[in-house]
DNA sequence: CCCGTGCCCTGGCGGC
DNA sequence: TGCCGCCAGGGCACGG
């Protein structure tokens, strides 16, 4: 669920409250999460003060001295600072990584545990390191030209295109619907039938709906209530997504749903054409 | 290579 | 009312 958005959202909160902090301590409570170190490497954090809070698409990066951490929240990751004094919940059962600073305590939580943690040096830099590379860039810097060429190729539908994130990042499934209806395209229209014109405006959506997004600190669906920075006020511009069998707001009729790539699916028959 | 499917995981909720 | 079983979701492995 968190998409570009809220991934921007989480990494600005970060920002504010854990740059030049110090690792006191570290410790990881699920080792599946972690997935290209073992547990012990972490502990090369240890004494390691927090630079930086970066963010491709939709991976956090938290950059420290010598090392950085790349964090996919996935669907329901969540972070959660505290200051050192504060009551904090010792058994909760859903904490991933806990990391101690001279400052504060983070908690990262993920209660569906598909979140991951990857470790790497600062001697690999973002553009070598096996993740990010394969990403391709935002709405915000895309080549379009590059961009047209990759979805002409696809005999697939559009949507699907739009959520691999080797072709254009940061979209998720919530985004994608709104885009697509911004848009008036069907999100069952293949990539070969794809005009010029449909990824200028894709591309040009994409970027005013992250911008009001950003702004509204993200959507919402599943409030829960101290998830930091994740409570966000989007969920009301949302003009497709989980309004099935509600009115479109452009035409009136009424808007549908259906399984594209296995995804929930909103949109409007009479607005989106093939 | 290209594309579709199923799996990972667990809380929430639809349906009986 | 109670409880079982299935769905949600991003990304990746795998198979055709």
């Amino acid at each position: 669920m968190p998409e570009l958005p809220e991934v921007e959202t989480v990494r600005r909160s970060l920002e504010n409250k854990i740059i030049n902090d110090k690792v006191k301590n570290i410790k990881l409570q699920y080792l599946k999460n972690l997935r290209n170190s073992s547990k012990s490497d972490l502990e090369v954090l240890i004494n390691q003060e927090i630079i930086s809070i970066d963010r491709k698409a939709k991976h956090l990066i938290i950059k420290f001295t010598n090392n950085y951490l790349i964090i996919h929240l996935r669907m329901e990751g969540r972070f959660y600072v505290y200051k050192i004094n504060d009551q904090i919940d010792l058994n909760d059962k859903h904490m991933i990584l806990k990391i101690e600073t001279n400052n504060n305590i983070i908690i990262f939580n993920d209660f569906r545990r598909f979140a991951t943690i990857d470790l790497f040096s600062n001697d690999i830099t973002y553009e070598e390191n096996d993740i990010l590379s394969k990403i391709a860039n935002e709405p915000f810097d895309i080549d379009i030209d590059l961009l047209f060429k990759k979805i002409k190729k696809k005999n697939v539908n559009i949507k699907t295109i739009l959520l691999d994130q080797t072709i254009i990042s940061g979209l998720g499934n919530i985004y994608v619907d709104e885009v697509l209806f911004s848009t008036k395209i069907h999100p069952e229209k293949k990539g070969v039938n794809i005009t010029k014109k449909d990824v200028n405006e894709i591309v040009k959506n994409s970027i005013n709906i992250f911008n009001i997004a950003i702004k509204n600190k993200g959507t919402t669906i599943k409030s829960f209530t101290s998830q930091l920075g994740v409570k966000g006020t989007n969920q009301s511009n949302l003009k497709v997504h989980q309004r099935k069998g509600e009115k479109c707001y452009d035409c009136n009729s009424t808007i549908t749903k259906i399984v594209v790539g296995g995804r929930g699916t909103f949109f409007c028959e009479n607005c989106q054409s093939k």
